[in-house]
DNA sequence: CATAATACATCGTATCACATAGTATTGTTA
DNA sequence: TAACAATACTATGTGATACGATGTATTATG
């Protein structure tokens, strides 16, 4: 898929993986693969920027004698992906636009 | 709307503003306005990286004294309409995951 | 005559995805 | 047991993109 477009929902498919349950870097990749391949260079660069932007909090458990950081999705993580479905109605009317389905 | 959901989708939809009809600047954003807004500075650097990516061509004509710049598209650029077309079924995808319709 | 509308251009900035590279541990397999 | 894959996270640098701000110049309108 093309880099573009990919901005804008691969924070927001993060928010989902992380949304039912805690989880941590290398499964979330796993848990998106199916849906959205994304990088280690991107997720942990995604899942800072979400931090700063309290969407999530971070817990450090040690698992197996190394540290292992859980990501908990914040009440404005939640609403995040709320905003996202109502901007996708306005992506919507453009991509209707494109296809010239008016 | 998001700045970053926008990416990667305005080049389509100037593209698609010029497809069935030569356009320049001013109309172009006027004709796009009610499905999205584009500012002059963003259109314009659009238009550039259009013409540098050869998916149209430019024509200056003189227009009631003034030189307006006119914009055809190429066989490049309805293609790359089409390519768009193919990229948004993976995006449905991906936002049917996070709606969770699955 | 001032203001809006038309028409195009340039500069600088912030954001984002991503490649690359590095560190460190555990499990597997030849 | 040495090598390698898999697991897990971090840091740096780069390129692409949208866009605000600003500037120029003409025509139409009130």
């Amino acid at each position: 898929m093309d880099t573009q477009l990919r901005k804008g929902i691969l924070d927001v498919c993060v928010l989902m993986a992380i949304k039912n349950e805690d989880s941590y870097g290398y499964k979330i990749i796993k848990d998106l693969s199916d849906v959205i391949k994304i990088s280690e260079s991107t997720l942990y660069t995604i899942l800072k920027r979400l931090e700063e932007g309290e969407m999530l909090i971070v817990r450090s458990t040690e698992y197996e004698g190394r540290i292992r950081k859980y990501y908990h999705i914040t009440q404005v993580g939640i609403q995040r992906i709320e905003e996202f479905k109502k901007e996708w109605g306005e992506i919507k009317k453009v991509y209707a636009f494109i296809t010239g389905d008016k």
